[in-house]
DNA sequence: CCCCCAGTAGTCAAGTTTGACTAGCGAAGG
DNA sequence: CCTTCGCTAGTCAAACTTGACTACTGGGGG
């Protein structure tokens, strides 16, 4: 599983409707292009294929208020909405390396209500320990970790990043559990959408070092 | 970019000539199917992919001696050992939080020289820094952290992988430049592969447990 | 002797991802 | 007044990925 229909849809929901520029804007304004796979192509696609699949609804609009070709809007809908909840949930206790699921997931977490997010992500650090005794069990033979060669350096980075991953989600239990962060039923949500004219500042800032394309 | 190439072109240069199905069971036996996109269509579709780019020479092949349709030994070309390399030393150096990518580099690490590999990841150690400057001094508002919420979390999360990360990379240096593993022009290379009829104790394990699909 | 099963080797359609391309409109400049 | 530039909004073909499916063989049980 991608990022992407995570990000597409939590992102309609934000705004209530929305049309794909408005969502590919979004995902630009979070940086999304640059640690998912959020290109045009792909947020176009999954919108349509969703609108297929009942999680979108799709309004025929209205040429462009702003020139370029007419567009469409769409509306998350109910079944989207409970979708949007299961990709957040999953996405929130697995482990599975992928930075750009885990990164989109901590962008709609506080969609969740406090205590249930805890749940989550203390039952995620239940299974980074699970997967983390699975990989040393099974992957170490009896005569010792010195028969795999270089090739336990793979182990080893694993078990190494398995770690590092179980104390940040520690270290944001924590956070979570003194009060931090504004959560669903909590009055003010925290709005990470560009509200129709407002420029984006982050738009044309400077490609993100390291990344690879 | 995923790791299917750098993974198929590893296995057919270490076996000389080989068949999809020969590839698809060493994948299988370094676990590459749980870790990485190694499934059979996405190889039988690389290696074909790369014969018509020419990046491996395809032989038509009498039927299988072993039953099963007839089937097709590929070998890899100069222009294949190029890439093969290209890619390597690309995955090593890259810091791009892909660990199926990662993985895929470390075990072939050994097929380039020592003092190539070390230079390659202090590079790596080098763009990681760089990332992880960028990434705080880019994404953190001039008002303070504070105004970012809880998407401050996501840079906490990118800031906290990077730099165990670098720490890991540090780590095998050391051990690299303490005299650990035998490279490219060492004697004895370490081999990774099934010889004809050798069993594969891997094959039917259980799978790996906190493994997403 | 026959049938079915497990293993071998690979194909295929459907879905997804990518990067390049199109096309309409307004504003600025000459 | 005309052209060109940049922004808006999206399409498209080519490549890649996925999971299910096909087809062939040898061997063991009945």
């Amino acid at each position: 599983m991608s990022a992407i229909r995570l990000l597409v849809l939590g992102a309609v929901r934000q705004h209530g409707r929305a049309h794909g520029y408005q969502v590919r804007n979004d995902l630009e304004y979070w940086g999304a292009h640059e640690w998912s796979n959020a290109k045009p192509g792909s947020i176009y696609h999954a919108l349509k294929q969703m609108a297929k699949q009942g999680l979108l609804h799709a309004h025929e609009v209205a040429p462009s208020t702003a020139g370029g070709p007419p567009r469409t809007e769409y509306e998350i809908t109910d079944k989207g909405t409970e979708e949007f909840l299961r990709l957040l949930r999953e996405s929130l206790v697995a482990y599975d390396q992928k930075m750009d699921i885990q990164s989109a997931a901590i962008g709609f977490v506080v969609d969740l209500p406090r205590e249930e997010v805890l749940d989550l992500l203390r039952e995620r650090t239940r299974r980074i320990e699970a997967w983390r005794a699975a990989v040393t069990e099974h992957y170490i033979p009896e005569d010792g970790p010195g028969q795999l060669g270089h090739i336990g350096e793979i182990m080893n980075l694993w078990v190494h990043t398995a770690d590092s991953d179980a104390a940040w989600t520690r270290g944001l239990v924590e956070r979570i559990e003194g009060g931090a962060y504004s959560f669903a039923g909590e009055g003010e949500p925290f709005v990470g959408v560009l509200t129709e004219g407002q420029e984006n500042p982050y738009a044309t800032g400077e490609p993100h070092p390291g990344d690879a394309n």
